[in-house]
DNA sequence: CGCGGCAGTGGAATCCGTTCCACTGGATGC
DNA sequence: GCATCCAGTGGAACGGATTCCACTGCCGCG
């Protein structure tokens, strides 16, 4: 029962200390202005009682909330919790709180988190675009005056900076990689292909196939076990079998290496695979896989750091900072040779 | 331009609209006692100027501020990021956000959290302690008067209630179920064996070992893929090799899986694998492997449910509910059985 | 000696929703 | 017909920290 149930305030502080509000405001905020001796006992008062300044009260009187918003389709998925993660080092580092809230891909829950993280009135903003071409995403986004960076995909037709991967040279590397190495017959699988990301990657190929003037192979059946495993069965059973499967994406990858497993179908002597995105295991597993990795955490990080870039330079000229382009930031991807693809790894 | 930089006040639109203060925030709150047509009026004005009712304001002065912490060592890794979207998942459905910090297991930094969070003035808070006997800690949730749930961990010698997985039984199953194949000498690699869970482990683990009158091995050093290498390699060639090894959490099992693999040992002809805490390729390396499968969402979903079941409760009662005992639940953990330790995996 | 200036301090207005209370006018009850 | 009640509404105090401005001493300089 020694609880207090209710926080003791800076004028209750200011009472017990015998000094004026100012003086403890002054206190909490570096103890500038304030005579050593008051400081060291205003900071005992404040310890003995407890007391925790109350956000919501300074937020309401300054402007800034020291707080950032992340939208994502989902805390679970490895790529963007280490974006996620990534991004709250650089906020910590800014002495701001990163507020993360999840989409699963839904426009509608995007706006509602969207709502939420305004009424919070977060400083700024990182979004993983649901719908790149939502109008109400972009009139939201247009009426908000604050800073806002996109990751992973691009808000189309906006001035909203973004840091992406490059997706589609990504692919093409990966492409050409497999058409260097001898295969032919390379197909695209690309899972779901309404995504951005998945968009890009499917040009890439398309580009690197047709530059090397072969023949695109795409399907967009394989969204589980079964399918990857009902796929795989059709195209070997086909005409023309492939003898090289490029996965556009994680999940994609593992399906279609657990239904090659299945079927004893030895890689990369019978089929390379080659995938998009790289996770723990993929060297782990046996044959390792090869993948185009994605610099995850450096879209964390830039993001990041853009948007705090943009704050700053907003504190300095007082006005929503838009002198310069809004940059769109695309990063490297790197080509991670293991031993799904025909090619000798790296001795390790 | 057209930015206006500074969100309208509730003010603002009682003013446009011709109406008072109150009525708007009527409006704004579901529009009870607020007659249709004038509803219908001030939902338009308020539509036309992108009115955000301001989240400070409201917290500062109703008492609620809709907002759950959590604190997790890391949101990159998977146990505590499913925790997390469990969790969030049960937030959403209770009109909250949940506010995610990483503490990266550092005291320093769990108190810093938590400061930041109860400067927000957090209805509640989820917790994985960093260290179950910190005094700090336990301070300074005492003071603070509200709801806190710890997950994975307890707190030590407190009235916290908890929710974590059984570890001791958990790891007694996995010991036993080894037993019971023929496993005679069993090794239990522990990796980093602080913190309160691994404890847990090696206590079940301990306890199997000595009812079936065999003798414990533990081995402390795998915290990486090179110990794991030289650990395994000393164990073979050491006087009474292992049979059996049992791995008391996720990294582990994939260092010892991998050295296995490197060495080219037979799973489980050679030595049987048994992991403690699923992961997705458990089932897609080959061979797979055998796991101890904690109830990960249920544990995030059980302690925000708790958490609210709490908070009800002392909306109700009006004082910080402690009438019943503070609840410690223990979920039952699963024996997932897969190929990598001597037993046929069911037909899948 | 007198005045500018500065360190140290406090009073009070301010930020923006919420909510208690008071008020109006029309409908209902006896 | 008069008292009651209620739906609909607005005024204004309130919550807690920040910050502008004003005030008090005291030092130093001319």
């Amino acid at each position: 029962m020694a609880k207090t149930n209710t926080h003791p305030t800076l004028s209750q502080v200011a009472r017990k200390a015998g000094v004026g509000t100012t003086t403890v405001s002054r206190v909490i905020n570096g103890g500038d202005r304030v005579s050593p001796k008051t400081l060291a006992h205003v900071r005992r008062v404040i310890e003995t009682l407890g007391y925790m300044p109350n956000q919501a009260a300074r937020t309401l009187k300054g402007h800034r909330t020291k707080t950032i918003g992340l939208v994502i389709p989902s805390i679970a998925d490895p790529f963007f919790s280490s974006c996620a993660e990534a991004a709250q080092a650089v906020a910590r580092a800014n002495d701001s709180l990163l507020i993360v809230t999840v989409t699963a891909n839904d426009p509608r829950n995007e706006l509602d988190n969207l709502n939420v993280l305004i009424r919070h009135r977060v400083d700024g903003l990182i979004i993983v675009p649901a719908d790149s071409h939502s109008h109400a995403l972009r009139d939201l986004l247009n009426r908000v005056a604050i800073p806002v960076v996109a990751i992973d995909r691009p808000v189309g037709n906006s001035m909203i900076a973004s840091v992406v991967a490059d997706n589609l040279k990504g692919a093409m590397t990966a492409t050409q990689h497999l058409i260097d190495h001898g295969y032919k017959r390379i197909v695209c699988l690309t899972g779901e292909s309404t995504l951005y990301t998945i968009r890009e990657r499917m040009t890439g190929y398309r580009k690197a196939i047709e530059a090397a003037h072969l023949t695109p192979i795409f399907d967009t059946s394989v969204t589980d076990y079964r399918s990857a495993e009902y796929a795989i069965k059709a195209l070997l059973d086909g005409p023309n079998p492939p003898d090289a499967i490029f996965a556009l994406k994680n999940s994609t990858t593992i399906y279609a290496f657990e239904a090659l497993q299945k079927f004893n179908i030895a890689m990369p002597q019978a089929i390379a695979l080659l995938g998009f995105d790289d996770f723990e295991l993929a060297s782990t597993v046996r044959p390792s896989i090869s993948v185009i990795q994605q610099p995850v955490e450096e879209i964390g990080r830039r993001a990041a750091e853009i948007l705090f870039e943009q704050l700053f330079d907003e504190h300095r000229t007082g006005s929503p900072a838009s002198s310069k382009q809004a940059r769109q930031i695309k990063l490297k991807t790197c080509l991670i040779q293991r031993s799904s693809c025909g090619c000798t790894p790296p001795i390790n």
